[in-house]
DNA sequence: GGTATAATATGCATCATATATTATGTTTTT
DNA sequence: AAAAACATAATATATGATGCATATTATACC
């Protein structure tokens, strides 16, 4: 992770790496960043540093206030249906576009995907299992001919990966993916474009759903 | 305009003033940015000007190249046709979610905005409806419950502002729109949120393929 | 035509300033 | 006199200006 050797510039280095770390769960949410503590972490001063912010800003992955500084974003269970919800919408319409390319060696490596959801599953090893259903949208979306959209959902995907939470506090979710997948994969295969749409929107609505109803007897504060 | 009084930054007054001579063509497509000009121009130092910069990158108005330097994004048709699709997509969605929370005094707003491109329509004024399109649209899906999705949209819609261009080269678009237009409104009150769906997206779909069809008979060198 | 050099613009660090928050003391009110 | 409200000072931090280093591009020279 040499910065000379990888980046161009230390600001691109700075804002991989701190997106990282809040993907990564590392900063939680609410964190506050100060800008000159990195800035000496990291050995830089605090112009690189600043103008990562404000690309973070800009994607929604930390909040900026004048003069007050920055922290990571905090999402409220209203803000997480929200999400949720323009996933749910830029999604099925990805998987729509995405149909009509997918050829037989993509739909037997989506079907690949799938089956290692089930082992994972029945394994109840989460943390494969939120990978491979990554991959599994990454793969089918990629297929279609929009790469912006994507780009777009997997900003939106980064920006709160509540996947594990949900399977934490409730398990009975596992089993409803997996199957959820299997309706999909279906779809795919019956070449209904109409049918794909809805599953997948309704995907994550349910996955909205269930957050909303996790919210409601905890406060998230954990997460 | 005063900086002090409006802006509580100047990086955020550059950021504001850029974007605008952005969107409203005053800086068309390719256009080179030098950061030390601009500086001068607005006397500020370059930085706030760098961090606005970052900004308009994330938000796809510009292009940053390290150590190349910026330019306005440049549309080729390929890039419109994405765009629309997206824009179909979530603003099809946008008005579904809308839909139950159109009163009446809402829909007499957006019938009588309606009612004013039909007037613009006839008096072949393009300018007044485009933006009485724009304000329908803002309308209908500020009506809804995501924030998040109307932001999204419409920094879509003015990431490429190309209705101008079909009219001018498409009359025939002027009819068909004010059309489509009456069809929305009437599943709009008909509470058909599937079709409304449908026909939001149609809409911009229409709208792709005449760009399409535009930039194959003239290379968009003038937008 | 290839290489060296000059010119231009970006990228970054240091230093200075403005702003918001916290702490402290003072005044006012009950 | 005690408590609350207000004003003021102190600190921390964000924001911005200046100056320099570095990368890229163009030009000239061999």
């Amino acid at each position: 992770m040499s910065l000379k050797e990888t980046y161009k510039t230390k600001s691109g280095f700075v804002y991989e790496l701190l997106r990282e770390r809040i993907v990564a769960g590392e900063w939680p949410q609410g964190t506050v960043i100060v800008v000159a503590s990195v800035a000496r972490e990291l050995g830089v001063s605090a112009i690189p540093v600043r103008e990562a912010m404000k690309q973070l800003q800009a994607e929604g992955l930390v909040e900026l206030e004048p003069h007050r500084g920055a922290r990571v974003t905090v999402f409220d269970p209203k803000k997480i249906v929200e999400v949720m919800s323009i996933r749910g919408a830029l999604e099925g319409y990805a998987a729509r576009v995405a149909l009509p390319f997918i050829d037989d060696a993509a739909l037997a490596d989506l079907r690949r995907k799938v089956d290692d959801m089930g082992t994972f599953t029945v394994a109840g090893d989460t943390a494969r299992l939120v990978a491979a259903n990554k991959e599994f949208h990454r793969k089918l979306y990629s297929m279609g001919p929009f790469p912006m959209l994507n780009d777009m959902i997997f900003k939106l995907w980064d920006g709160g990966a509540f996947s594990s939470i949900v399977f934490a506090l409730r398990p009975d979710r596992i089993r409803t993916v997996y199957e959820e997948h299997l309706a999909i994969l279906a779809a795919i295969e019956r070449r209904d474009a109409e049918e794909l749409e809805r599953l997948v929107r309704a995907h994550k609505s349910g996955f909205a759903e269930a957050l909303c109803e996790i919210s409601a007897r905890k406060r998230l504060e954990t997460l």
